[in-house]
DNA sequence: AACGTTTTCAACCGCCCGATG
DNA sequence: CCATCGGGCGGTTGAAAACGT
C-alpha cells in the first residue's frame, strides 16, 4: 500500500506542539520537507539528527527526521511484499530473539525495523488471534516451527523448482536432506531449503543467516545454523527438551499430520499469494486448532 | 452507492544506553 | 562518579485504505 504523504493533519491535536518556545511540527511528511531533508542527508550524511531542525529550518524533532529517514527517505528502503523467504526468516528469527525488531532487520536488507514489526503484529499476531492462542505461547510458537515454517520451506523450494528452467544465476539448492527425519518432513521426505531466484537481494542474508551460524552485519549475533534449524524438527535431539513433546505432542503431531491432504486446499503449495494468509485457510485453521486442542490435553 | 468494520503502516512516545564533559 | 545529550529501540496510536454488508 503506497500511501501518499501529502494527507490532510495526522491529527490536529498533534500538527504542532511547542518545545522550548519553538514550534514542532508533527504528522505526516510533507514533499518539501522530504525534499529539504533528503538534501540535508546529501550534504552532510546520517546522524546528528538534532541538527537538521537547526540547520534546515525543518520545524521536526531530530528523532522524527531520523524515523523519517531511515524508514521511507533512505534510498535503499523497500516496502511491501514481503517474499516467502523474508517471511521464513523473520519467523525464524524471531523465535530466536523475539521481538529484536532491528536485529531481525539487518537480515532482510532494505527492511526497515518498523515494518518488520508491522508484518509481525498485523499478520502473525493476527493468526494467532484466529487460533485462539497467544502469540508468545509455546503452542503457537511450536506450531509455527512444525507446521508453518516447514510449509514456507517447501513453498520457497516448490518455487525453486518451478524457475529451474530458466536460466541461474548461480544460486543452487541446498539440501538438508540429512538433519531432517525422514518420517517427518511431509510429502517428500526431504527438506530443501530453496534458495532464492526470486529474491536475489536477500539470498546472501538469508544463507547466511540460516547456514554460517554468524550474522551477516554483526559478529556478535547468534544465528540459527542449518543444523541448529535442523534440530528443531529432530525431536529429541533438537532445542527442545520437553518430553511432552515427544511422541504424542504437537511437533511430532504437527510433522506427522496429513499434509498431502491439505496440499490440494488453496495456497498450500505454489498457487497461492506470497503471504502468509494464504497458508491458513478455514480447513487448515480447523486442523491446526485440533493440533492445538490435542496439544493442550 | 452508502455505510460500517477491519487492516495496514507511517509516525509518535517513552524508555534506555552509550558517549562526553 | 554524575549529569546531560543524542540516538536507538520497542510499543502504541490513529488516519487512510481495503473490505464486507
Amino acid at each position: 500500500m503506497e500511501v501518499q504523504v501529502i494527507r490532510g493533519c495526522w491529527s490536529a491535536k498533534h500538527e504542532m506542539s511547542s518545545e522550548e518556545g519553538m514550534d514542532i511540527r508533527r504528522g505526516p511528511w510533507t514533499d518539501e520537507e522530504d525534499f529539504t531533508l533528503k538534501g540535508y542527508v546529501t550534504i552532510h550524511g546520517e546522524g546528528r539528527w538534532n541538527s537538521v531542525a537547526r540547520c534546515t529550518g525543518l520545524k521536526r524533532t531530530g528523532k522524527s527526521c531520523r524515523l523519517r529517514w531511515l524508514n521511507y527517505l533512505r534510498p535503499d528502503v523497500k516496502r511491501g511484499n514481503i517474499s516467502l523467504q523474508e517471511q521464513l526468516l523473520i519467523l525464524e528469527l524471531h523465535s530466536r530473539w523475539g521481538n529484536r525488531w532491528s536485529k531481525i532487520a539487518q537480515y532482510l536488507p532494505g527492511r526497515t525495523d518498523n515494518e518488520i514489526k508491522n508484518y509481525w503484529r498485523t499478520r502473525v499476531q493476527k493468526q494467532a488471534k484466529q487460533l485462539k492462542c497467544d502469540v508468545n505461547s509455546k503452542q503457537f510458537r511450536d506450531t509455527m516451527r512444525y507446521v508453518w515454517m516447514p510449509r514456507l520451506m517447501e513453498r520457497i523450494r516448490a518455487e525453486s523448482e518451478s524457475n529451474s528452467d530458466e536460466p541461474t544465476t548461480g544460486y543452487s539448492t541446498e539440501s538438508t536432506t540429512d538433519h531432517f527425519p525422514n518420517n517427518s518432513t511431509g510429502p517428500n521426505s526431504s527438506y530443501q531449503v530453496a534458495t532464492s531466484r526470486s529474491d536475489p537481494a536477500v539470498e546472501p542474508y538469508f544463507m547466511h543467516a540460516i547456514s554460517s551460524g554468524s550474522p551477516a552485519a554483526s559478529s556478535e549475533a547468534q544465528v540459527s545454523s542449518i543444523s541448529e534449524l535442523s534440530e528443531c524438527y529432530n525431536i529429541p535431539g533438537g532445542n527442545y527438551t520437553d518430553n511432552s513433546l515427544n511422541g504424542s505432542g504437537l511437533c511430532q503431531k504437527g510433522l506427522e499430520m496429513d499434509i498431502p491432504s491439505l496440499e490440494h486446499s488453496n495456497g498450500w503449495c505454489g498457487g497461492g499469494g506470497d503471504t502468509l494468509d494464504s497458508l491458513w485457510n478455514d480447513e487448515n485453521m480447523w486442523f491446526l486448532r485440533q493440533q492445538l486442542y490435542d496439544y493442550e490435553v
